[in-house]
DNA sequence: ACAAATTTAGACAGGCTTGTCCAATTCGTC
DNA sequence: GACGAATTGGACAAGCCTGTCTAAATTTGT
């Protein structure tokens, strides 16, 4: 009797793995695609199953593609709180902690599968679907944005940063650290390691520049002591 | 005898007219509805010509939709090199016509309709069409930034400034003072006239925080000067 | 092993879209 | 006013896609 594995509903097990699987597929081909463009036939196809199980399952093209945002949203979401439940609160090199937290952003949150789907689809179809992407805005750009912002209040209240707006603060912090994979992104890419790392290294430099406090902590704030 | 008036080809004259005003609806289609979902029938009727006159003029949909991604193209690039003519090269105050700079850089190459078309087309189908869009990659971001990097390495060399790498200065310039665009350009919004003075002006204040001369120049160095 | 539920493959109608063809009409020029 | 080119509106075939239906095959739980 292995009723302990099976969950309380009744969905005997496949099925709900199934309806991953569709999800999945549905939301590579919706990106790939587009709305329009995107087919069902070929969304079957990519997740394994027949036509009809797609529609056995989100009954209906525009159902499957808010389940498929949905589904998105809440993962990414979830990846983003996660890490910036890792900020460096009490930095012991405060530089390379913040490259180092900068290198997770954008490796588990902007640069992932979930990340590059969700943002071309907000980009393609948000004007489409305004409720849906409200819900985005609220959830994720909003909510992180404030979260992130008070992370960077408590390191300029003990003494490691000088802020004046903490949340003007965050959103440059996020913009210096991608400056340099903007044009990737444009094209839907996935940026190197390197190139990652290389644009958080410099975008943190130039962060810690203007917001810094002058303990001239590493190498590269010679040019500014020197004065 | 009004021939001074005609252009020196022989295409009567409305022929061209019309055919400018129908790669300005395809745009605006392509960009609303994506390639799939563009419609030809709709792109004639928002260009007030008959379906038959747009396959006349550019034989093909595809063929219309790279004419529209030259034309945008071209424009883009245009407005982007007249903008950065207007640089501060020898500036008056520093924080405020880097400021003005960065609100003509927005405004007339970014937020315009040209800019924001452009964007979301190569955002939405970039993967579709890499030759196409390699050349705008050279043509746009490539020769952009250089030539914005050339200007802050003037301005650093005068010793306006105090830049290690112009390219990266000038990418992360870029970055900072759209910052707070963000949200409203990823769903295709047009931000207002004081957002993106506000974006503009922090972003310029960080940058000359990272990258001034410590002159104290204006109030916000306040901070900065007690050390 | 049996019974119920799910999945599958395929056919199918209905609708929409692209691209072509054509006759009638309008427009610009001489 | 007349001529030629461009434009128009509409009909049209061909193809594709969505969403439904059905009967057969498979899987699941007991």
């Amino acid at each position: 009797m292995k009723l302990g594995v099976s969950p309380d509903t009744f969905p005997p097990r496949s099925h709900e793995a199934k309806r991953i699987s569709v999800v999945d597929a549905a939301a590579s081909v919706f990106c790939r695609e587009g709305y329009a463009g995107a087919n069902i036939d070929l969304i079957a196809a990519e997740a394994g199953v027949s036509r009809q199980t797609v529609y056995n399952h989100h009954g209906d093209k525009e159902k499957l593609f808010m389940a498929v945002v949905r589904d998105l949203t809440e993962r990414c979401n979830a990846g983003i709180f996660a890490t910036i439940a890792t900020f460096p609160d009490q930095p012991t090199g405060l530089e390379s902690d913040l490259i180092a937290f900068a290198v997770r952003m954008n490796r588990n949150c902007i640069c992932n599968r979930d990340g590059r789907f969700l943002r071309k689809l907000i980009q393609a179809e948000g004007e489409r679907y305004p409720e849906l992407f409200a819900e985005w805005r609220e959830q994720g750009p909003g909510r992180t944005w404030s979260a992130l912002a008070a992370r960077f209040a408590r390191l300029a209240y003990a003494g490691h940063l000088s802020i004046d707006d903490p949340d003007v603060a965050a959103r440059q912090f996020l913009a210096l650290v991608n400056a340099e994979l903007q044009t990737t992104f444009m094209l839907g890419g996935m940026p190197t390691e390197e190139e990652v790392l290389r644009s958080a290294t410099n975008g943190v430099r130039t962060f810690l520049a203007a917001f810094g406090r002058r303990k001239a902590p590493a190498a590269r704030q010679a040019a500014l002591a020197h004065a």
